[in-house]
DNA sequence: TATCTCCTAGAACGATCATTCTAGGCGAAT
DNA sequence: ATTCGCCTAGAATGATCGTTCTAGGAGATA
């Protein structure tokens, strides 16, 4: 795939965090991926809702995919509620509070306004369900259970991310962590 | 408190609340408030900022009463805690996914470029925080863990809110009350 | 009636927006 | 050597943005 894309997708990605989607210009792509305006065109002839919509999938994988390794990394799913939350929390911090979810961001900005953007947070969002819910189903939780449970775990890492955004704090954020382990811990047993 | 300036502020909240910060043109609020441009900068002279703080810091207390209300109501902590969740769900239905919580959305849109209006969500959340650990200590908490709980309950209807508008579907917020309510129900076990 | 303050009214301004368009560079295939 | 497709390049366009500005209406006070 190509450099100038990759460049495209990352830098719109990292806009989108601090900026949102409204709030990002496409001048302000072409000069952080250093890419002309015709090259957006170029890979996504939709313009600036495809690009969006490029944004939230690929990064919507990649934050599915660190939630996995540390999910593994934590052997237990109980344990890796804390790990995901005090990991999503030091990234806060190290970027001064700019590295918050683009994927919830946009959810909410322009699920109304833009059904593709709309539509394809949904996908991403399924991804993550899926993924934490099989982890629960694994460890004894029936299907319905553990995708409640998913949801919720889901709800509060993406509240968090706003509180802490806010305030510029991530102790709620790990203090949220405890409380999603204790939830997970007591509907296991 | 004038007309006019009531008019504006509740039109710009509907607004944000479907468009977010950046998508609400002031165009948009004039024709939806019927009032002049001259009227918007007559009562907020800081232009758009300045009207956003406003309406932050005005539906966010609505909010707050809201849910003191309903903790009233419910007379339990614990039980208010469905009540509050499905009451949001309601609202959610009733206005097609419209009626999200507008304070949630810019605080995620804007809070790494308009320090004002961070500023003023920061307020509101901790009105928030406070009423509901007020309750949580009410019941037998302890400050810390009633405050840590509070911030927990709030992140996770800011998430709920923010999955239930992307996925057209409110099963997920109620589970997530539910949740909430075992969750209180243990810490004051 | 005259004056003053508060607010309404919307045209005008320069900046910036997403998008379109024309032109050309470059590597692979012929 | 020439052609072709992919991609780069950025100027141009028309719409819309937030803000400023001038002008005047409405009601209270004198």
């Amino acid at each position: 795939m190509s450099e100038t894309r990759k460049r495209i997708v990352t830098a719109t990605g990292e806009l989108f965090r601090s900026q949102g989607f409204n709030g990002t210009s496409l001048k302000q792509v072409t000069e952080h991926a250093d890419a002309p305006t015709g090259s957006i065109y170029h890979f996504f002839p939709g313009g600036k809702e495809e690009l969006g919509a490029a944004v939230l999938r690929e990064s919507g994988a990649a934050y599915q995919q660190l939630f996995e390794l540390i999910a593994d990394e934590a052997g237990d799913i109980v344990d890796a509620m804390p790990a995901f939350f005090n990991g999503a929390a030091d990234a806060l911090e190290e970027t001064d509070f700019i590295d918050i979810c683009p994927i919830g961001n946009i959810a909410r900005e322009v699920a109304s306004t833009h059904e593709p953007l709309r539509e394809a947070s949904v996908s991403v969002f399924a991804g993550w369900t899926e993924a934490i819910q099989t982890r629960l189903a694994a460890a004894g939780l029936d299907a319905a259970e553990a995708e409640a449970l998913a949801n919720t775990i889901i709800a509060a890492i993406e509240g968090g991310f706003m509180l802490a955004r806010a305030r510029r704090s991530t102790t709620d954020l790990r203090a949220t962590g405890t409380h999603m382990q204790q939830l997970v811990a007591a509907a296991l047993a």
